[in-house]
DNA sequence: TTTGGATAGTGTAAAATTGACACAAAGCTA
DNA sequence: TAGCTTTGTGTCAATTTTACACTATCCAAA
């Protein structure tokens, strides 16, 4: 659903806007929340980009990430990181590019450092659902995204060589997860952000020994083979295990 | 010595600007090089800066942030990295701050958004010195720093902690060094860097068995204590290395 | 009710890496 | 030449990593 910005009466800042590269997992693979353009913007350029805004005047840019998810999903409070600024002064050099910006009202002659963040959402919470006037977003798995308007690629990129790292570091996949959810999908995510095939059991063990997972009394149900058992993410579990100063999975 | 822009004749743009962190190292410990902002800054708060200025509208981040480090040490082909925006609409609140950015230009009404970046230069190749001209800079040990003008303080602990995430990753350290250098400057480069003691053997083994030194048939001059053998970085093995997907130096 | 299909869940042994630790060698200076 | 300072080196135990295969459990279809 569409949202005003809230507790803004100051100007949009011609020059900087901030992009989110929204990070979902379908249980299978990472996908990204893009917003399609339409037709008309199709005829010189992809039609899928990032979901991204102009920033306000007197609005951080963490604050400005977050307005930018709320208004297109009506989720707040999610885990978001920035990437960087992407300031090439080509950037938006296209015409069919120029064009549409001009539709969300910035000016299309002035030059604009666009600020990039993902963002980590379970997938479940939002269900993208077509209509008149929000803007038409859909999940769309990444190793399909083979280009995208303006910049775009190249911070979806950069976005996903930082999720890379950081998970390397901190246990944030469970963000990404239902509350509840098994060791073959966090497994499944761990391999799709990362890349690269690992092997169950040590990635079990490995997992297990860290010792921030609480197993559950429950079994998955209705699935055709043997069901899982179920877990949660253990955050005092976790902060015990920072605290004696770990930062690092080893993946 | 002071360069003029090159190549430039767009306008500057009011809203965003570079700040660099460019760290050296005195063969103890890890260093930044400061900007003194002189007596009448310092009325309301902190002498020392960053080196930055604002970006032309028809230069790439990258470099306008190799322009700044080049105008204020006259380097170039340095190693640069983006550390990230920064753009609390308060971070120029202080009013000596907006009196010294009146000085250099901007319109300390309008909000300014930076990005900042880290440069790791060895410090052989800049030597500061005072000129009427030319900006007074400095170089100071990182943890004397305690203040900093503007949101500076808080950049230079984003820029060091990008800096040991990525120091354990790939062998950037070698950018601080200069060309011939010791296994023991080596190790207490890491130390500074990581912020944590490390244990000589283990150190060196470790760093041997990379293979990405050449050991050069030379030894200190002059110390007065044994010499110690000198080594170069070896870029082409560390290609090799890389090529086989290594991304860990497991620090 | 039985069978087949699908995924869950589990252990071990060899190899590699890490961590802790102490002393002789080499050059300079006084 | 005696003393100061830093270099450079090896081993052993503990831990971690890697590679690898079979049984258990549930559902669905016959």
């Amino acid at each position: 659903m569409q949202h005003k910005p809230k507790n803004f009466n100051s100007e949009l800042n011609p020059n900087v806007s901030v992009d989110c590269v929204i990070f979902g997992f379908d249980l299978e693979q990472l996908t990204v929340l893009l917003i399609d353009r339409g037709e008309i913007s199709s005829a010189f350029g992809p039609r899928l980009a990032l979901p991204g805004n102009l920033i306000y005047d007197n609005e951080n840019l963490d604050m400005a990430a977050n307005r930018v998810l709320d208004e297109l999903t009506g989720l707040n409070n999610i885990y978001l990181e920035q990437v960087g600024a992407f300031g090439d002064p080509d950037r938006i050099l296209k015409e069919s590019d120029r064009e549409w910006l001009k539709s969300i009202r910035a000016e299309p002659e002035a030059r604009v450092i666009t600020v990039a963040y993902y963002t980590l959402v379970p997938m479940s919470h939002y269900k993208p659902q077509a209509s008149s006037f929000a803007k038409n977003a859909d999940w769309v798995p990444v190793n399909q995204i083979t280009e995208l308007a303006f910049d775009h690629y190249e911070i979806l990129q950069a976005a996903k060589d930082k999720l890379k790292q950081k998970i390397k570091i901190q246990p944030i996949g469970f963000n990404l997860l239902p509350q509840k959810f098994t060791l073959s999908q966090l497994h499944r995510l761990y391999e799709s952000i990362l890349d690269k095939p690992l092997d169950k059991r040590n990635f079990r063990r490995k997992i297990q020994k860290l010792n921030i997972l609480s197993s559950l009394r429950e079994k998955q149900r209705g699935v055709p083979h043997k069901p899982s058992l179920l877990y949660e993410f253990n955050e005092e579990k976790y902060q015990e295990l920072t605290q004696t100063g770990f930062d690092n999975f080893g993946f």
